[in-house]
DNA sequence: GCCGTTTTCGGCCCGACTGTTTTCAGTCG
């Protein structure tokens, strides 16, 4: 049983507690610990062991239980118990937009609806309207509701996301009146999905924007549009919302809207203890009404007697304390990034030769690459050998030759660790590389004991430099292998080796909980784009803002380091 | 159900929008 496996259940005592109409406190209580065990960044199996449950943010003594009994016997009494006095399959009723707990215990207890399609075929038969609080609109709401659930699929992909948010924001900042226009919410906060994209907008005029929203060609359906704030659902099946806010409040706004909701409440009992209500329109004094407007978010925090939070930081995992010690890490930019240390070229299965690779990069200012292109081992793609990395050799000094000293090409492999644990390649080879990228790609669901094996082994062999996207996941698509990733964690931080985190959005592994707790372990990272052609440089940037959400510094980022330190570091790793 | 530089008891953020309401409840973020 996995930390996610928990905060699922946990998350679903919370649905049906609230359906039963449970204090709101103790339904918060459940879902905070939920959210505490995904961004533990610890196997909480490995916590229970030591004892210290209760230590973890959110969990006291009643959850510490239940925590241990599902981890003890897989059961959970409470769980049983609950599911006995109200449907199991109500919670899912709740997945359902603008339906909420109140209405499906209503339908529930007066027409004994347990299910999505029960609920839909009452609708269709005109069976609620006539219901307290309900009406023919509402009926047909819901019908709409049920329908958008049916299209909508997975949250989005942050790196499908921010090219659909920057066209916005394109749009947005053309119309008349607007002064600035931002993203918000998680796709701010750079988290790997979101589930809509938020924009806020800075204009004295919110008219003319929720007009200018509404009617973009994408916008499939208008889902609300009041004064100063509209959301409508594109033809994809994703969503958006604008919120409009005058210059002068856009600090609030904009703080307010970018979240996360636990940050949010967390400052807002910061306000509140030194006097102030905190709202999206303003810092408000309790004791006489007065208002403090703050036009940016830098206002906001200092008002509160705080150094700015980045967005990536806003998670409530320790940045507000973090904050008042001014102890927040230093924020690592994309322009501190001066190599890509895992790429491909035709010499695998990448698209672009090694010349037109050193290009791209070049392009967006890097100063080193390496080519690790596949190991022969790896049957899905074409590798290279020992006699192949001979010819790919002379490749890479060619188009060294070609562009001079604006940037160092290295050689290196992406070795496959087989499923055996062993390396694809002899040490001798590896030995003759500038670097090693060690990566598994099969067997990724081999048994916890052996897949961890595999991988020690890797992180134990002196020849490899980096451990590639280390957890194997693939987001929404594929579950990260099931490695010790405290033995992983400790295995690494005693020799050396740098675990990476893959920037391709599809994957960011390592995730920014695990990237918090290297840093925390001071192992090395290593932030690569795994580019398999030229424009997947771009990627570069979802590494970065990973990277800052676990808490990183540039100092601890290998790919930071200027090309002779660089050098001197590979040198040593490797013995002669 | 959690938590504590006002508290081991009594708090726990605040407002927009919609639809049903004649003053508000439900949902969302």
């Amino acid at each position: 049983m996995t930390n996610k496996d928990i905060a699922e259940r946990f998350e679903r005592i919370a649905d049906l507690l609230q359906i039963k109409g449970e204090v709101i406190y103790k339904i918060l209580a459940y879902r905070k610990a939920a959210e505490s065990l995904l961004g533990l960044g610890r196997d909480v199996r490995e916590v229970h062991r030591e004892g210290g449950l209760e230590a973890i943010p959110g969990v006291g003594k009643a959850i510490a239980e239940k925590i241990a009994e599902l981890l003890d016997t897989g059961e959970l009494r409470f769980y049983d118990e609950l599911t006995a006095t109200i449907p199991e399959s109500l919670a899912e009723l709740l997945a359902i937009p603008d339906l909420g707990p109140k209405k499906i215990k209503l339908f529930w207890e007066t027409l004994g609806i347990t299910s999505l399609e029960a609920l839909e075929s009452a609708a269709k038969a005109g069976r609620l309207r006539d219901l307290p609080g309900m009406g023919a609109k509402s009926e047909a709401k819901l019908l709409e509701g049920i329908a958008s659930l049916a299209r909508r699929g997975d949250r989005m992909l942050l790196g499908d996301a921010v090219p659909v948010a920057r066209d916005l924001l394109g749009v947005l900042r053309q119309v008349p009146g607007v002064v600035d226009a931002q993203v918000a919410g998680s796709l701010r906060r750079w988290r790997e999905t979101v589930g809509d994209i938020d924009i806020l907008v800075a204009s004295r005029d919110a008219d003319p924007v929720m007009s200018a929203f509404t009617s973009l060609p994408r916008v499939a359906r208008i889902l609300g549009r009041g004064p100063v704030k509209s959301s409508v659902e594109f033809v994809d099946g994703s969503r958006a919302q604008v919120w409009v806010h005058p210059p002068e409040r856009f600090g609030t706004a904009l703080q307010y809207a970018t979240g996360s909701k636990d940050h949010n409440v967390r400052l807002r009992e910061l306000a509140l203890a030194a006097g102030f209500s905190l709202s999206e329109h303003a810092l408000k004094r309790v004791s006489d009404g007065t208002e403090l407007l703050c036009a940016t978010e830098a206002e906001v925090y200092s008002a509160l007697g705080l150094p700015y939070v980045p967005p990536e930081l806003r998670e409530d995992r320790g940045e507000i304390p973090a904050a008042q010690r001014n102890a927040l890490p230093r924020r690592l930019e994309l322009a501190d990034i001066q190599s890509s240390l895992h790429n491909h070229s035709t010499w695998s299965d990448g698209k672009a030769s090694v010349l037109e690779m050193a290009q791209a990069a070049l392009a967006r200012g890097l100063r080193v690459l390496a080519i690790t292109d596949h190991s022969s081992g790896l049957g899905v793609t074409q590798g290279v050998d020992a006699e192949g990395l001979s010819r790919q050799r002379q490749a890479i000094e060619a188009a060294q030759a070609e562009l001079g000293s604006a940037i160092r090409i290295l050689q290196g492999i992406e070795v496959e660790i087989r499923a055996d644990g062993s390396l694809d390649l002899d040490d001798r080879t590896l030995a003759g590389l500038d670097i090693v990228v060690a990566s598994m790609h099969t067997g990724l669901r081999q048994p916890r004991e052996q897949v961890t094996a595999r991988m020690l082994a890797a992180i134990r062999n002196p020849h490899v430099d980096v451990i590639g996207h280390p957890s194997g996941r693939l987001i929404q698509r594929r579950e990260a292998a099931d490695l010790d990733l405290d033995a992983v964690f400790a295995a690494a931080a005693a020799s050396g080796v740098t675990l990476e985190i893959n920037a391709n959005p599809q994957r960011l592994d390592l995730s920014d909980v695990y990237v918090r707790r290297a840093v925390d372990l001071g192992i090395p990272l290593s932030i690569n784009t795994d580019a398999h052609r030229p424009e997947h440089f771009d990627f570069l940037e979802y590494g970065v803002a990973t990277a800052r959400r676990g808490w990183a510094e540039a100092e601890q980022v290998i790919n930071c380091w200027p090309l002779e330190r660089l050098m001197r570091w590979l040198a040593g790793r490797s013995p002669a």
